[in-house]
DNA sequence: TTTCTTATACTCCAACCGAGTATTACACTA
DNA sequence: TAGTGTAATACTCGGTTGGAGTATAAGAAA
C-alpha cells in the first residue's frame, strides 16, 4: 500500500498523445498525422524531466511550434488498447498554437474539427444531418432497448445531449454525444474489436457515412475530450488568445471563440464582456481590411494572467 | 511518432494514488497511512482492468470503504520521485464516500485536512494564524526577490491567493496557495532533496510550525489539488451527496457543504437554490435531535443524476 | 413563561446578461 | 457624388439571478 519502489513485474509503456488546436481563417483546427487519422503520440522517455518536459519537447521538436498554453486532459490504461498482454498507459495532453506551414515530417497537417464532429457545429444554425441522420439512428437504437427503463433512458440521454424537445443546445457535451453515438454503434471505431492490429484502412470515410471521420484506436474520443476542455475553458480562462495573432480586431476574436464554440455570439455584448474585464487594450492603429468601418487593433494584455490567476474572465455565449 | 508498442527499453512504473474524503461531524476527513503522513497508494498491476478498475479494486479491498463518486486528477512524472534512474508515473484520484470505522488495516485513519492546511478553514472567520504567521513570512520573501519585477509579482501573487488589499478570499486557490507556500519555503516538503530516501520522521509537526503537518513526497501538494477540485466541483455538480447518509435535513447538508468550502454559507438562499433544483424530495419524517425547531429529514434524488448529466446544479458560496 | 435554537417564508436590491435599436465610419461602385 | 454594403460603436431595456436582510413559526430546555 505503501508508495515503494515498484517491481520491474509491472513494468509499464507510457504514451504521450497531443491534442494540438489551433484557429485559421475561422476554422478549428487540429494536428494529425498519418493520413489525418491519428493524432500526435510519443513514448515518455526516461530522458525527460516530466511529462510537459516530455510533451513539449517532441512536439516542438517535430511541428518546429510554440506551444503556448498546455494542459492535460485524462490519463487512461484500457487492456485492450496495449499490445500482447502489455499496458500501454496513455496520457493526453490539449495544446494550443497558432497554426504554422506545419513542417513537412511525418506528414503532419491540420484538420478543422468539424470534419471529425460534423454535428458539432452549429454556426450557420443546427446542422441538417442531426436531424436527417442521427437522430432517427439514435430513435432506432433507443428503442431496440431492453425494457421500457432502458429505453426511456436512452431516449432521455438523446434529449438532453442533443437538444431535443425545447432543450437548449449545450456545446460543452461534445464527449457525451461522441459516447452515445459510440454506444448507439454509429461511430466505426465501435465496430472495430480489441486486438489494436485490425484497424482499417482510414483515409475515405468510414462505413457509416454521415458521423464523420474516424480515426486510430479512440484518438477520436481523446479529441472530443480536448474540444469539451477547451469549450468549457474560454468561458472563465482567458485561454482564447493563445490563438490569436499578435494583434487582432474584436470581431477576428470573436469569430475565433464562435469557431471554437461552434456557435454565434451576440457581437455588442461579446464586446461589452471583453472590454469591462480590461482583457484588452488598442495598438492605437486600425486596419481596412475588414470589408467596412476599419476596426481597432488589439493586443492581449498579458500581465492579466498574472493578476486573475485562474478566476474571473467570462465570454457569453448565448443559449438560444 | 505513431502509437507503436513501445520497446521495453522505457518501461516504467505506474502507481496509484487515492484523495478518499468523507465528512464527519462537521470534519472534512481524507484517509490517510504511514502515522497520517501519506495518502494511500498502490501499484497499478496487470491485472486490472482499467486504471479506475485498479483504483476501485484496492480501495475496496483494503478499506471496505464503497467508492460512490470516483475522479481522475491528476499525473506526474517529476524525475526526482522516482527510484534509483526509474520514472514512476502517479496518477491520483479523488474519491468520495462515507466515513466507515476505517478497517485497521495498514494503519489507515482518517483526519480532517485542515490538519494540513490549517489555512483554509474560514468558517469561524479568517484564522489568526494567516495575519500572525503565514503574512508575515510572505512578505519577507516577496521582499526578499531579486529586482523589483519579481518583488512586485510576489506580492501580487500574496495579495491575490489570500485575498489581501480588500479582495475577497477565494476558497479555490488551495493549490495555489501551497505552492505559493512552497516556493517560499515554508513547507517542510520544500526543504526536502531529491534523494527520496531522506523522509523527515514524520509524526510531529514539521520544522516550521503554523505551516500544517507535512506528508511523504508530494503527497500534500495532492491533497491540495484534490481539495481544490471538490470545492470547485460542489458548486456545480451534484457531488456532496455522496458524503451525506441516506437522509438528512438542509442544514446537515450546508454544514457538509461548508466544511468543504472552509467557509459559511446564507442559509436562507443555500436552502432555495436546494429547493428549487429539485435536488431532494421529503421522506415525510423529521428529526428533533437538532436542538431547535424539528428539521424535515430529505433524501437525494438520484434521478437528477441522469437528467443534469454535468450541466446545472448550483450551490451558493458567498463571497463575503 | 421565558429563552434558546433552528426551520421556514417573504422581501429587497444590485449586478448581470441576453437582446434589440440606432448611429457612425469607411470602401466600393454606378 | 450619391448610393450601397459592411462593419464598428453607442445606448437602451427587461428579465433573471444571487447576495443579504427581516419576520415568523415550531419545538426543547430552564
Amino acid at each position: 500500500m505503501a508508495a515503494a519502489p515498484v517491481a520491474v513485474r509491472n513494468a509499464i509503456a507510457a504514451d504521450l498523445i497531443a491534442v494540438l488546436v489551433a484557429v485559421t481563417s475561422g476554422d478549428p483546427r487540429v494536428l494529425t498525422i498519418q493520413d489525418q487519422c491519428a493524432l500526435p503520440s510519443g513514448p515518455f522517455e526516461l530522458a525527460h524531466r516530466s511529462l510537459q518536459a516530455g510533451l513539449r519537447a517532441w512536439v516542438e521538436r517535430q511541428t518546429r511550434l510554440p506551444l503556448g498554453y498546455v494542459e492535460q486532459l485524462y490519463t487512461f490504461a484500457d487492456r485492450d488498447r496495449g499490445g500482447a498482454g502489455q499496458h500501454v498507459i496513455s496520457i493526453s495532453y490539449l495544446g494550443l498554437t497558432r497554426e504554422q506551414p506545419a513542417s513537412g515530417e511525418h506528414e503532419a497537417s491540420w484538420r478543422s474539427w468539424y470534419s471529425y464532429f460534423p454535428w458539432e457545429d452549429h454556426r450557420d444554425g443546427d446542422p441538417s444531418m442531426i436531424e436527417a441522420e442521427l437522430l432517427p439512428r439514435l430513435e432506432s437504437w433507443a428503442g431496440a432497448g431492453r425494457d421500457a427503463g432502458t429505453r426511456q433512458d436512452r431516449r432521455q440521454r438523446v434529449a438532453i445531449t442533443f437538444g431535443c424537445d425545447g432543450r437548449a443546445w449545450n456545446e460543452e457535451l461534445v464527449l457525451q454525444r461522441y459516447e452515445l453515438l459510440y454506444e448507439a454503434g454509429l461511430i466505426p471505431e465501435a465496430a472495430r474489436g480489441s486486438p489494436p492490429g485490425t484497424l482499417r484502412p482510414g483515409g475515405a470515410a468510414g462505413p457509416l457515412p454521415g458521423t464523420g471521420q474516424p480515426m486510430i484506436l479512440d484518438h477520436r474520443r481523446i479529441l472530443a475530450t480536448g474540444i469539451a476542455r477547451l469549450r468549457a475553458k474560454i468561458k472563465y480562462h482567458p485561454v482564447v488568445f493563445e490563438l490569436m495573432p499578435e494583434t487582432f480586431t474584436l470581431l477576428q476574436l470573436q469569430r475565433c471563440v464562435e469557431a471554437l464554440a461552434g456557435r454565434l455570439v451576440h457581437k455588442q455584448n461579446f464586446r461589452r464582456l471583453i472590454e469591462q474585464q480590461n482583457l484588452v487594450e488598442e495598438t492605437g492603429e486600425t486596419t481596412p481590411d475588414t470589408g467596412g468601418r476599419p476596426a481597432k487593433l488589439f493586443r492581449f494584455r498579458r500581465e492579466v494572467l498574472n493578476q486573475r490567476a485562474i478566476s474571473g474572465t467570462k465570454l457569453p455565449i448565448s443559449r438560444a
